[in-house]
DNA sequence: CGGCCTAATCACCATCGGGTGACTTTGCCG
DNA sequence: CGGCAAAGTCACCCGATGGTGATTAGGCCG
């Protein structure tokens, strides 16, 4: 794969009806964005060699000729999401001062919850995740485990949770929670009778996560 | 669909290589246990006509003959699941004294631990919810979380919940931290960083998840 | 015995999936 | 111009899938 995930992300979303371009780069990118773009709408049931192909707008031949095949292309999205948490997950405070630990888990939950609830590839990678357990998706759970552990330690600064807390257990339930929330929403709208829907049925569960972190945290 | 599926159930797991018995109520048996079998073992990927048939050792006609196709099937093992949650998550205090909401949230998240832990069914179910969204489904999950909401009722006695806490939001997050972590325990043996495979680690995440529902009550 | 209902199977279809080898087109370079 | 490598396409194989109509095999009853 002479491209870098990166590189191939450049592609403007798949044209149109562009006839045969003759430019294997751009080729290269149609296919990726298309493998990205079907993970995203159909989740790993709709991703298939024929079915990428058609997306892209291409031979599915020029699938397995550049990425060595659907594993190949698999690892070249894999790879580029990578690096999600500290891409999608800001880490600007708010403008507020995160006086405490528990400000900190509050803010966590929110950041969080707004990068899933936005990128719908992310939310199928992770229902894939729970789905399978493969080379691949080892890889990317390991990565985003490490992310997140680096996000916590860069926004945490100088702050310092209370002696006697499972940080690495108490930060685990909080993620595990926003995460469940977020994947159940999508598919039902709801979760154990707590709404998911709109802007407010979100402002409130996160609240619920955030107080009980802060409370875990006190 | 001249059977229930309490009485489906009863046919004692998959006979081993029994000839053509010509019992029409044995072989839906058969079927109806070689889909919760297939499903249980390989998730909705695996449920399939044909597999089944193979599984039950019979011919995948019948299975449209006695449950009208696979989405009859499904509705049959849907329809058994429904109680769930009374059928497998026990009420019994575990001999403790339950006398604050957080000793009751500290036990729900036991209970309902140890039941999901022990039944893969159920959790194929889970993270079939969350991969896509049918009729059957939204049944399933509407069933599962009036049962959840019974339960608690009954467990919770004469215990009353703080004022101003938000206690379907709460208790939603709670059973979605569980089941994400022993959702993804199972294809990842951990999450973000938290070991999820012997007993110990288990005590310790229950624990987690314990010590924030019970702090957010107090 | 003969008939009949029904459990169960068989043979077959169309379709789609992943995968591969041979082919055609295009642009470039001497 | 000729030729050559790269980009792209075509035609095909194989196996598995969902789905259906016709057929066989078995037990029961008069």
């Amino acid at each position: 794969m002479t491209a870098t995930a990166a590189e191939l992300l450049e592609t403007p979303a798949v044209p149109e009806k562009e006839l045969p371009v003759r430019d294997r780069a751009q080729t290269q990118g149609r296919i990726f964005q298309a493998g990205r773009a079907l993970l995203a709408e159909g989740g790993f049931q709709a991703f298939g060699v024929n079915a990428v192909a058609r997306k892209a707008g291409c031979d599915k031949q020029l699938i397995y000729r550049y990425f060595g095949g659907l594993d190949g292309l698999l690892d070249a999205i894999g790879e580029d999401l990578a690096g999600w948490v500290t891409q999608h997950v800001p880490e600007d405070q708010g403008g507020r001062f995160l006086l405490t630990y528990g400000d900190l888990m509050e803010r966590l939950v929110e950041l969080y919850a707004d990068a899933l609830r936005a990128d719908p590839l992310m939310r199928r990678i992770l229902v894939w995740e729970l789905s399978e357990s493969s080379p691949h998706i080892a890889r990317m759970a390991d990565a985003r485990a490490k992310g997140i552990a680096q996000w916590i330690e860069r926004m945490r600064g100088s702050l310092t949770p209370p002696k006697g807390a499972d940080t690495v257990a108490l930060n685990a339930v909080v993620i595990a929670a926003v995460q469940q929330l977020v994947l159940a929403a999508e598919t039902s709208g709801s979760f154990v009778g707590l709404p998911l829907k709109s802007q407010k049925d979100w402002a409130r569960a996160v609240a619920a996560v955030a107080r009980m972190a802060r409370a875990a945290y006190a």
